[in-house]
DNA sequence: TTACCTGCAAAGAGTTTGCAGGTAG
DNA sequence: CTACCTGCAAACTCTTTGCAGGTAA
C-alpha cells in the first residue's frame, strides 16, 4: 500500500503535529510493519536514510521520536547501559535482554505473569510496569 | 565501628582487588549502612568528597564501581533515560521509579510476585530479572 | 621490583539546543 | 502571514581511555 499516508496524517493531526514529509517517512518506517521494532535514535536515522536514499537531520529524528513518545505512539524501554531504546509497541509488555549481544526481544504478554503488585506510595499511581529478563549463553560468566 | 576495615579488606582481597585507600573509602560509603543505596557515579563521587573532605578522581570512582559490579558487590539498575544507576543490593529485587522526581525505591521481594517466567531462547540462560514499576502523582499526565 | 592503581586531561558517544531558513495551514 | 518544523553546528553531559607517577605486596 505504497503512498497510503492517510492513516498517519490523521493520527499526526489528531495529536496536533503537522504531517511533514519527514514525519510521514518516520511513521512509515516505524509503523507500516507487522512486527514490533526496537531501536535507538541512531539506528532509526540510518534505516530512514537507507529506505529513502536521502539524508535526514539527527535533530529532526530526535524531535520526532520524542514527540511520538509523548503522544503515546512509542515507548521508551528501561535498560541497563546508557543508550536509549524505543519500542513501537507502546502497550505494557516485557523484554529479554541479551547481555552479550545487546539484543532485545519481546516477551509475549501471556508468557509472563505478575500475580502480585506492591502497594504504591501515598498519592502516587502506577503508570507502567516493565519486566526485563537478562539472558546470556549458559557458559557465560556474569562477572564480566 | 570507625576504622574497622577488616571485613572490606578481606572481601577486596578475595576478589583479587588491592585494598587501596580509595577503595576502602568507597566500601565504607557504600556498604557500612543499613539501607540499600541507589546512586549514580557522580552522586557517589560527591558523597565521598563530602564524607572525607578531600578529592577523589572521577576515573577512580568509575573503575572501582565497575570492578565492584563485575565482582557482584553492586548491581546496575535498568532504567529509562541515559543515566546509569547502581544499587548496593545486588540480589534480585525490584524498584519503583518516580517519573516526576526520578526517585528510585526498593520494592520488597515479598511485595511482588512473578507466577510465570517465559521459556528462554535455546542455548540461553536467565541471569537476572527485574521489575520496574513507574509511578507518578495521580493527576500526572503521562504524555509529558 | 613488579604489577597494579590513581589522578589528570583528553577523547568519545549520545543527546540537546539555538537559530536561520523553509513549509503547512 | 504566522506558527511550526527542519537542518546544521555548537554545546552539553556522561563515560571511557592513555599515560605518567605512585603504591601494595
Amino acid at each position: 500500500m505504497i503512498n497510503d499516508f492517510k492513516h498517519h496524517i490523521d493520527r499526526l493531526r489528531s495529536s496536533g503535529l503537522r504531517p511533514t514529509k519527514q514525519r510521514l517517512t518516520i511513521c512509515k518506517v516505524l509503523f507500516d510493519r507487522k512486527d514490533t521494532f526496537h531501536f535507538t535514535i541512531d539506528k532509526l536515522k540510518k534505516k530512514i536514510e537507507k529506505n529513502t536514499k536521502s539524508k535526514i537531520s539527527l535533530a529532526t529524528v530526535y524531535n520526532t521520536v520524542h514527540a511520538f513518545k509523548n503522544n503515546g505512539y512509542l515507548k521508551e524501554i528501561s535498560l541497563q547501559g546508557n543508550k536509549t531504546f524505543f519500542d513501537t509497541n507502546a502497550k505494557i509488555h516485557h523484554h529479554f535482554y541479551d547481555q552479550e549481544t545487546g539484543d532485545l526481544t519481546d516477551i509475549k504478554n501471556e508468557d509472563i505473569q505478575l500475580s502480585k503488585l506492591p502497594t504504591v506510595p501515598k498519592g502516587k499511581k502506577i503508570k507502567d510496569f516493565e519486566v526485563t529478563v537478562s539472558i546470556a549463553n549458559s557458559f557465560h560468566n556474569q562477572k564480566k
